[in-house]
DNA sequence: AACCACGTTCGAAGCGCTTCGATTCAATTC
DNA sequence: GAATTGAATCGAAGCGCTTCGAACGTGGTT
């Protein structure tokens, strides 16, 4: 293994100068800059991480509490997963993978052995019962995902009520009077998941403003479960020409269904969605959407845990503005 | 922080009792360790991972270069990675998150820094370009996945060949005389994926022996895709009877494509498949099926990568014997 | 009574790096 | 020309832990 050591000798200066080189942080001549780098080079050296963080207090690793087993989602998940790990690379941090199940605790045992300098913690529920233990976790901390009590925590979401607003908003414009709202399987409202609660109420909060008729299913994945609920929303008696879907892994056996039955969209049925960009326009019909900006946030939540790690700032929470994309799959009435 | 020696002054020993007792590698008395005991959770002691990286010249640390922006598959490679952190736990190992994007250089980044002690790599490739990058890496490297050239690497994955010969046996054991392959999509092959490329040589193989009519047929995603495949399957000249399955994409439309066709299954048409179980058993109509078994392969693929820490053990490849599992999608004709 | 062996425990030397004065030397200033 | 400044560099003291050899009983042998 190559030292600092070598490195300093080889190139004739002593190791504190070959450490300022490394980190910049105080004023070294171009010359002995050039040499100390042609020696690195050439040596092949590789400062050692656990030194490294013994000396500087510092390890240049952030810890990132990923639901692993959570069966739905997986593809969202990995978005926001690359998308973090790609944006720590970028501040030269690396990313340590803890895992939801493992318990919380974990979040704890890496900072106390000071294994990572800071935490993001993804797919944040309502009543999280990790909330508590990481109000204790003696470093940064992000969440993805708001709980309903996150006093002194930072948060970063979806603002998903305004998504909801938006997205009935966005029928009751094109004159449907009577929408429906899809949501996920009854275990992710049961589970209390924030964010289905929150479009839910920004979508009731809409259509009773703009006094639309709205009904709200429930609707589990699997073929048979999206035809029955499309048998309640589609009952005659409700009138429904509109359709709000937040639930991305029905959509697909949706639009097959409605093919099935003989229903054009938007010609019959409007139908808007919540979802990735690109599952929305990759659907057999492509469907105009708010998109879930996992890129957008993971990015965030890197940069605030940056942001916190030198100086102390106070807790924030970030909710971002949906972004409706118009696919034609809405029409008017 | 709590340092060892606080935790010493508290016990009354010195520094080294204390290590001793932590990591056990000598003799202690049973009344000292209980002291020390006491002492590390009256304190609230946790060993700082820097400083222990440093003195012991081992992280307790794998890297694991996971395919993050691999669209297809991500619920599989999610359980893998769960399945390989929580065995790495087990061996109190924490899981460093690279990913195949960052690009090769990764893995021996993190091993010459000492940030880890050794590699795992996930969904290697025929001609995987990581290869060579990897032989150089100094230390244990296991890969899941089998490169054409896979001299001098340890490697591990399910044994595709066999499982296209058990499938394609299967069906001709219960008669069958013409059968069809439904494999994963064009850029799949093209891009040499070497499990692709197995199952179909083991497919072929035993259709041959056994003097079968085969037919393969590359099919992408998407449900025009599958019915356009089905199409060309189910051609009368063909006389297809039963259908090889290799793609988990495409397993819930070729169902809900054949219901729709009034095809029975097995009635008309048996069906056979590789995917993970609980897929295979979650679909409208179970099938029978050989199993990927994730958990499994990321059990042994810690295994294999601790094993190689201690000691020098040669490189070795294990092929895991694929386990067909019955659920009645195949009928006799 | 001197000796040996063994189970326990201690002390100190690093591991490779960062960082904080201290030092040097040349360029400015009065 | 002495004093002041500031940029560039050095030296040494840790950071918190592991580990090796040495030391210290204690009990059993001769």
């Amino acid at each position: 293994m190559i030292t600092i050591k070598e490195v300093a000798h080889h190139a004739g200066v002593s190791m504190s100068t070959v450490s300022y080189v490394l980190s910049g942080k105080r004023s070294i001549s171009e010359a002995t800059k050039r040499r100390v780098e042609q020696s690195i080079a050439a040596l092949g050296y590789h400062p050692n991480a656990g030194a490294r963080a013994l000396a500087s207090n510092r390890s240049r690793v952030v810890g990132l509490v990923v639901p692993l087993h959570s069966d739905q989602n997986m593809p969202i998940i990995m978005r926001f997963v690359s998308s973090i790990v790609a944006r720590a690379r970028d501040h030269d941090y690396d990313v340590l993978l803890l895992t939801k199940e493992a318990g919380p605790g974990e979040a704890h045992r890496v900072i106390a052995r000071s294994m990572a300098d800071a935490i993001i913690v993804m797919d944040v529920e309502s009543a999280d019962p990790r909330v508590p233990e990481l109000r204790d976790v003696d470093a940064p901390v992000v969440l993805l995902g708001m709980p309903d009590d996150h006093e002194g925590l930072s948060c970063l979401d979806l603002d998903f009520a305004s998504a909801g607003r938006q997205m009935a908003g966005h029928l009751a414009d094109r004159g449907h009077r009577s929408i429906a709202l899809i949501g996920s399987p009854p275990p992710v409202y049961q589970r209390g998941t924030s964010f289905a609660a929150r479009l839910l109420s920004g979508f009731q909060g809409e259509t009773a403003k703009r006094g639309l008729l709205a009904s709200v299913h429930s609707c589990a994945a699997g073929y048979d479960a999206v035809s029955e609920c499309l048998d309640d929303v589609l009952h005659p008696d409700r009138g429904t020409t509109g359709l709000v879907v937040h639930n991305e892994a029905v959509l697909g056996p949706l639009l097959l269904e409605l093919r099935r039955r003989s229903l054009d969209v938007p010609g019959d049925l409007s139908v808007i969605t919540l979802c990735p960009d690109d599952v929305a326009a990759a659907l057999p019909v492509p469907l105009t959407s708010i998109a879930v900006p996992a890129q957008e946030l993971g990015a965030i939540a890197v940069e605030m845990v940056i942001a916190r790690l030198g100086r102390e700032l106070a807790p924030e929470v970030r909710l971002l503005q949906p972004q409706l994309t118009d696919r034609g799959s809405t029409a008017v009435r």
